[in-house]
DNA sequence: ACTTTGGGCACTGTATACAATCTACCAAGG
DNA sequence: CCTTGGTAGATTGTATACAGTGCCCAAAGT
């Protein structure tokens, strides 16, 4: 079926949209909440409660707490309370280690497969970056950037991997940033620079090359470490 | 606080008992429905329906959808209806080089990480593997063997990558079975020395050579790739 | 003093009821 | 013939109600 009087083929402003529901809401929400630090490590998250805080029922707040466990962010007992997450140093390498694992696939996989239209999002996003005006933001652009990377890699089991990690990425990175605000304010004109060498690498055309361009921006990841 | 009395210090019949949730028995009966081929790929999923025939209420169906849609069994429409996903030859193939990612770097960990539980636990459970009457129990035991292996790296990121594609294995499997039942009559009393073999690797105490007994684990499913 | 026992409390698990939304279909009008 | 409008049905999203279970603590028993 032809869409009536023929419709423009290309529209950039009429994309599907979709309601988002109050379980969708309240996870981001309890997901903001969790990486800022605003519910502490280790807080008890009883249903009732938060479901009051948000003004919702217990029905979207226990959908979301099923999502951000998933994502590592919240454990339940067993006997289905739940409690945010309290991240051990060790807990952090092993999401790191994964980290590089599911990187490196990404980087081997976006050679082949990136498109123009991914490299002007990439680009455009280094954009923003440069423009970024404190940590906070600069850190979400990058966590974004990288998102962005998985996306070009078109690998569903990798990106649904990925999605199990990136909160906790997010954690660990709110927790240094709290932790060594110095360190980093030293390392976030490092950032942009860094991202348009891993460019180079993932455009090469060569899987060594990106697999070892991302192999250097992992590495200067791991310096900021020791949460 | 002493337990009472005093009660038997060694008590293999008394570990602790974890009531099973209805949602939980949802999820394992609808991912069981799914791997089956009971539920056909593509058919639709109306919670009401569902919970009908598992005699339950929406609830405990609404989160075991949730759950499989998490495994890569099940697909949500934009507005929230579910449907069994259909697999194609590629998502096969993205399953199991995401498969082969994940249990590269699993071998490399069991080679620091194993115990002496592990190793007899594995082996008890290749006992089982040569006791096993036909593929379809053979196929479960294969799969829990690497379940088994990734549980022996002890690492938290990567096993729940694990449970984002180990459903979508046993549906590849499960295909692969109808598909060419003679091809795998064949190939089944390769199993267990294929396994013997990996479990060298995997007790040589070096990477290398674990890596190198996996890869080759990994060569001998690849061949029953094409669904 | 220590163990045991019972009841109140806090919380989750599940069911049910209601609201909102999309689809399909048909009938009327241009 | 195409478009418009409107209604019924199906299905999810959300709220609410209730039942079940473990925990804490105080009181009783040894």
């Amino acid at each position: 079926m032809v869409l009536s009087p023929a419709l423009p083929t290309s529209r950039p402003h009429l994309s599907p949209l979709s309601r988002r529901s109050l379980a969708e809401d309240a996870t981001a929400r309890l997901r903001r909440a969790v990486v800022s630090g605003e519910l502490a490590a280790g807080a008890p998250l009883p249903e009732d409660g938060l479901a009051t805080l948000l003004g919702v029922s217990r029905v979207p707040v226990r959908e979301a707490l099923i999502e951000l466990e998933q994502e590592g962010l919240v454990e339940f007992d067993q006997r289905g309370r739940s409690r945010v997450r309290a991240f051990t140093e060790a807990d952090f390498e092993a999401v790191f280690s994964m980290r590089c694992a599911l990187e490196m696939m990404a980087a081997r996989l976006v050679v082949q497969r990136m498109t123009d239209a991914d490299v002007k999002d990439l680009e455009a996003m280094m954009r923003d970056q440069e423009a970024a005006k404190d940590l906070t933001e600069l850190s979400l652009l990058d966590v974004a950037f990288h998102d962005r990377i998985i996306q070009a890699a078109r690998h569903r089991p990798l990106a649904a991997c990925w999605k199990t990690i990136r909160s906790q990425i997010e954690v660990w990175l709110a927790r240094a940033h709290r932790a060594q605000a110095k360190r980093r304010l030293s390392s976030i004109k490092l950032t942009v620079p860094g991202h348009r060498r891993l460019m180079v690498g993932l455009c090469s055309g060569s899987e060594r090359k990106a697999e070892a361009a991302m192999r250097l921006e992992m590495a200067t990841w791991r310096e900021w470490l020791p949460a």
